[in-house]
DNA sequence: TGGCAGGTGTCTT
DNA sequence: AAGACACCTGCC
């Protein structure tokens, strides 16, 4: 059990946030011993990632984080999956005064970290993520791990898969892959799948290439273009540059940045403000 | 019921 | 080089 008061954290900010698709809201039951949770709201979360499950939950009133996990899957893997070690605080004060929009969408959302996550599944479910909107895209997501995918636990009597190797999505065929709802992906999937089982795509090697390169490799395969290859880039290699434009970025480049989003004021942590911008926007919308 | 959801490949100028 | 267009699927 790790217990942490963290600076720029908020759970459900960085749920909706739509960078990761296995993060799972926990809702308390009714029933049972609820009273005890009653005065202090929790928000509660169940992530699977790097092939184990996290439960995490964030105390509303005071921030403070708990996760249920050793101290070595802290050190392992969530501490860097979290992005700990990076002061967000100080990304967000670089913001200057005069871009007003920013400074209010950065302050709104400040509990938002780009989440690093493997860039395997990171390709793969934003692949997925075309077109569809998140419930469907995580249901997709969900379809796949469950038929391919290792089974590394159980949660209300249901069990839980990992995100599938390319050597387990590759030996799924394309009736198995039109099963899992992807519609006109699941072409997009089969070839990434087994280009990343026969080595023909090493996303290991893909990890040492510069960014101009990266994307490239990202953007010849099938089903990949810019949009798909950024998201990639940000949050499956880490790359805090990588500026994915959306629907939502255009709408807020025709709205605020006419001349278009001064990008190049912003290195190296352009992405970081493109997820502040997405998801105020977003918030602001609705 | 048609239009849309964090796009991309293909075909056309 | 840039712009239309179709495309699976689920949801309102």
């Amino acid at each position: 059990m790790k217990k942490l008061e963290l600076k720029q954290f908020d759970l459900e900010q960085i749920a909706d946030s739509g960078q990761c698709f296995r993060w799972t809201r926990i809702m308390e039951d009714e029933t049972g011993d609820a009273a005890s949770d009653k005065e202090s709201e929790k928000i509660k979360y169940r992530i699977i990632a790097f092939g184990k499950i996290l439960n995490i939950e964030q105390d509303m009133t005071s921030g403070i984080v708990t996760m249920d996990c050793s101290d070595a899957d802290f050190d392992n893997i969530w501490k860097d999956y979290f992005d700990l070690d990076t002061d967000y605080g100080k990304i967000i004060d670089r913001i200057p005064e005069d871009d007003s929009y920013l400074k209010r969408a950065a302050s709104g959302c400040d509990g938002i970290r780009i989440i690093r996550q493997d860039p395997w599944e990171t390709l793969i479910t934003f692949i997925i993520s075309q077109r569809k909107n998140i419930p469907a895209i995580k249901a997709s997501v969900e379809k796949i791990c469950k038929a391919a995918g290792s089974v590394i636990g159980e949660a209300d009597g249901e069990k839980l898969y990992a995100f599938p190797t390319p050597e387990q999505l590759s030996s799924l065929s394309m009736d198995d892959l039109n099963a899992c709802s992807l519609g006109y992906r699941a072409q997009y999937i089969y070839k990434a799948a087994r280009a990343a089982f026969d080595g023909a795509v090493d996303l290991d090697k893909w990890k040492s290439l510069g960014d101009e390169d990266l994307f490239d490799k990202l953007c010849s395969l099938y089903g990949v273009g810019k949009k798909v290859a950024n998201c990639t880039m940000l949050f499956g290699f880490y790359r805090l540059d990588s500026f994915p434009i959306d629907v939502w970025m255009n709408k807020i480049q025709d709205k605020y940045y006419p001349e278009g989003f001064p990008i190049e004021a912003y290195r190296p942590y352009g992405g970081v403000m493109q997820q502040y911008m997405f998801a105020y926007e977003r918030s602001i919308d609705s």
